[in-house]
DNA sequence: ACCCTGACCCTAGCATCGCTAGACAATCTA
DNA sequence: TAGATTGTCTAGCGATGCTAGGGTCAGGGT
């Protein structure tokens, strides 16, 4: 029945309208300044449409992160071929720098979406295999760990320094130096 | 005029108590729960109460938060002598760990405490001293570069451990590899 | 062709939020 | 003692997330 086939489409593509819109408001005005009602004006429907798509706000929320995750790993990737380590730090960096209400969805916001424990979205586990694999060389076996490490290294760089809480100039310098504790072979015994 | 004098001594205790009620109601119930009515309901007093001693509720964490930073680097102090780096890293990731509630008021949530542009607190200096001090041995010059760095890492590895984003075991594999990369001496040119 | 049924969406409203205005009481000054 | 000042509370405003209930319109069966 064609009919059913043409609503769920309608259904979907609405969906995505309210995504977008949600990510839009967030990336001009901060997480703060979407609410369902200007969500709702926003995409020209009232509030109670929201709830027919999404359970909550939340959810609306952990909907725009799973797009980040997505275009993350296009980034890292293209980072990774263009230098290897290095490349991948500023492909990170500059993604949280130029994306920061999505950066927050994804990693700041308190969200139910879980990584390390219970099931994980497929689009981050493929973001965090470019990790494994442009720190493999230099984990001397401990891939996961280092992988682990570089990341939070990267998070805490780009949330601090989104902070204020970083010497904006030094910003190449910490980078620098940490793509060359982490690939630099040492004794890791 | 000491009935004045009694007067400020008693604003400056209420204070702390309001002070105190919205780290205790955080820590017990997360920074959603610290409610002005909740606040006022636990200090005994009205909400208009609050606002005669802070702008708002931003203010009330932000007081709690200068909590935070005089007792971290107390903490911070005490891991540096037990154990140098190693005791500096353990010792910030179980401040986190122990008091989440605070160290977001501190670290994560938005607020108008800005470090590295403008006036920074004291007691944060503080306690970023403690950072630089032990750094130092390893920086080869780039003391403060690498004290942002470590600082970076120990933010990160327990902001993603607190969203549930690393595996819960590996904690111990992680920080010491943290710390192995900073401590082993490398070429740094 | 007609009616009925069900899906869809909107208006209206609830409880709660941060914050403030204005009235009231208590205390101090002269 | 009378007036002024200081402090506190009650009540309320606008805005929040979310939901209940009713109305409208299209699709399907006879």
């Amino acid at each position: 029945m064609p009919a059913q086939q043409r609503k769920e489409k309608a259904r979907e593509e609405r969906s995505r309208l309210i995504v977008d819109a949600a990510r839009e408001l967030a990336e001009a005005e901060g997480w703060d300044a979407v609410t369902t009602r200007k969500l709702a004006e926003k995409v020209e429907y009232s509030q109670p449409v929201l709830y027919s798509h999404f359970k909550n706000m939340d959810a609306i929320a952990s909907a725009v992160a799973l797009q980040g995750f997505e275009e993350l790993t296009v980034a890292l990737t293209e980072g990774v071929r263009r230098a290897k380590l290095r490349g991948l730090a500023d492909a990170y960096l500059a993604f949280a720098r130029e994306h920061p209400a999505l950066y927050q969805a994804m990693f700041v916001r308190r969200s139910e979406l879980t990584f390390a424990v219970g099931e994980i979205p497929a689009s981050l586990r493929a973001a965090f295999a470019v990790f494994l694999a442009a720190v493999d060389p230099y984990a001397d076996g401990a891939t996961e760990t280092l992988a682990e490490l570089f990341w939070s290294s990267l998070h805490g760089l780009a949330t601090l320094q989104a902070g204020k809480r970083l010497r904006p100039d030094h910003h190449e310098n910490r980078v620098e130096l940490l793509v060359n504790l982490v690939a630099v072979p040492t004794d890791r015994t």
